[in-house]
DNA sequence: CTCTTGATTAACCGTACGGTCAAACCATCT
DNA sequence: AGATGGTTTGACCGTACGGTTAATCAAGAG
């Protein structure tokens, strides 16, 4: 769509990047720790230094920015969900896993859960539009054949007795819950047990190690 | 503080309660659709069928009332997470009777939880406020007084083999989770499992009687 | 009745904010 | 060198918003 002249050289100009990704990290920035109807356009244009009025440049208005940051936010918070179902592995070792790489990814970036889930809040909307979004990321992946497969993959289970009844939408949404609230509720929870950043991070490590033994203890017949 | 003269009739005129009751419940609805951001005192103002400078007199300016609004509305959310800890039921009975009523007190207020994650996450310090509060509405029922009871009736469980080792701070953290975040991403998951309000409030009620299981059994040893 | 006092309103103010525009910039092409 | 076209900027605009003020209203006290 817009021919960007920095992508030809070899050195860019520009401080680092080209602008169009300069002004998306910023926005990225300034949207999750304000939210949208909080974060101000002069403050993204600083973050990201350069003018105001290139930001107008590259999306036409300040909602349009919000909706590109919110897929590229709540993408990264819920992508990864799709591997548990896509994936073939048995449950013992594929829910250890995604807890695993899910708490990993999620403290890295530990305020995305609560501005993706404000604005979920505020503009119910975007939920469809972020499935849409997630389906677009990953081919021929939608929610309602991906709870397919993982409801027979548990169903075979079942059937084995291996595993107490369950549905793959309570599954789903009791793993999900597991995993992104503690980090949504962050600063509650360091209020409430006392603890400052370190600890913080070493509550979700022991989370790490406590949670699949939790959930598939919950599973058991 | 301010005396309310309505307050002495035993008809008020106003269409209904006294003007500060009702500028509280509008404020209430309008912050918590739109977030603390989002809202206009104008709108505000509207709602409760006021006029704007009427707001800033009851309450000086918008954050103050933002502040009253979002104490009022977490500790709707949370305060009863306490009665988990504080009572003296065996466990048994205890989950399921806290998972119940908070599931029913969720879906009568559903977009709470993503306008108080909302909040937290982009005023961090609310989350001591909050704690605060909670302590100043149950007397002496400190954050650490009420981790450190939950934490002896575990551990006389865990002594006695009834249960699996675990830390009150991940039980509750668990508990809290899973009854939570499904409202707080109810418009996600709605799209996801192809949901109207009716499905999402059937999906509630499979909850209950789900939820109380699935935890139990996560305890078992 | 007047005086006082809290409650309520209409009108207003300053500015912060989203958005626009014409000019300047700069690499590339002829 | 000049022309071209995407990129970037400073200056500007309209208004929506939070907040203030002076006046009005209602009701009790004297």
């Amino acid at each position: 769509m817009v021919k960007k002249s920095a992508a030809r050289k070899a050195a860019p100009i520009q401080p680092d990047g080209d602008a169009e990704q300069r002004i998306l990290d910023a926005a990225h920035k300034v949207f999750v720790r304000r939210g949208t109807a909080g974060a101000r356009m002069q403050e993204i244009a600083d973050e990201a230094g350069v003018n105001k009025a290139l930001l107008h440049y590259y999306f036409r208005n300040k909602s349009r920015l919000a909706d590109a940051i919110f897929q590229r936010v709540a993408g990264g918070v819920f992508s990864r969900i799709m591997d548990v179902a896509l994936s073939d592995a048995e449950l013992e070792e594929k829910v250890p896993h995604i807890i695993g790489a899910y708490l990993e990814q999620l403290a890295r970036t530990p305020y995305a859960p609560g501005y993706v889930l404000g604005e979920l809040s505020h503009h119910p909307e975007r939920g469809k539009q972020l499935i849409d979004a997630l389906g677009r990321m990953r081919e021929g992946a939608s929610p309602r054949a991906v709870l397919e497969k993982l409801q027979r993959q548990l169903d075979q289970r079942i059937a084995e007795g291996t595993i107490k009844p369950i549905s793959a939408q309570q599954f789903l949404t009791n793993l999900v819950s597991l995993c992104i609230f503690p980090f949504a509720a962050k600063p509650l929870l360091c209020a409430v047990m006392e603890l400052d950043d370190a600890g913080f991070a070493a509550f979700i490590d022991e989370r790490r190690r406590v949670l699949p033994e939790f959930f598939l203890n919950a599973l058991r017949p």
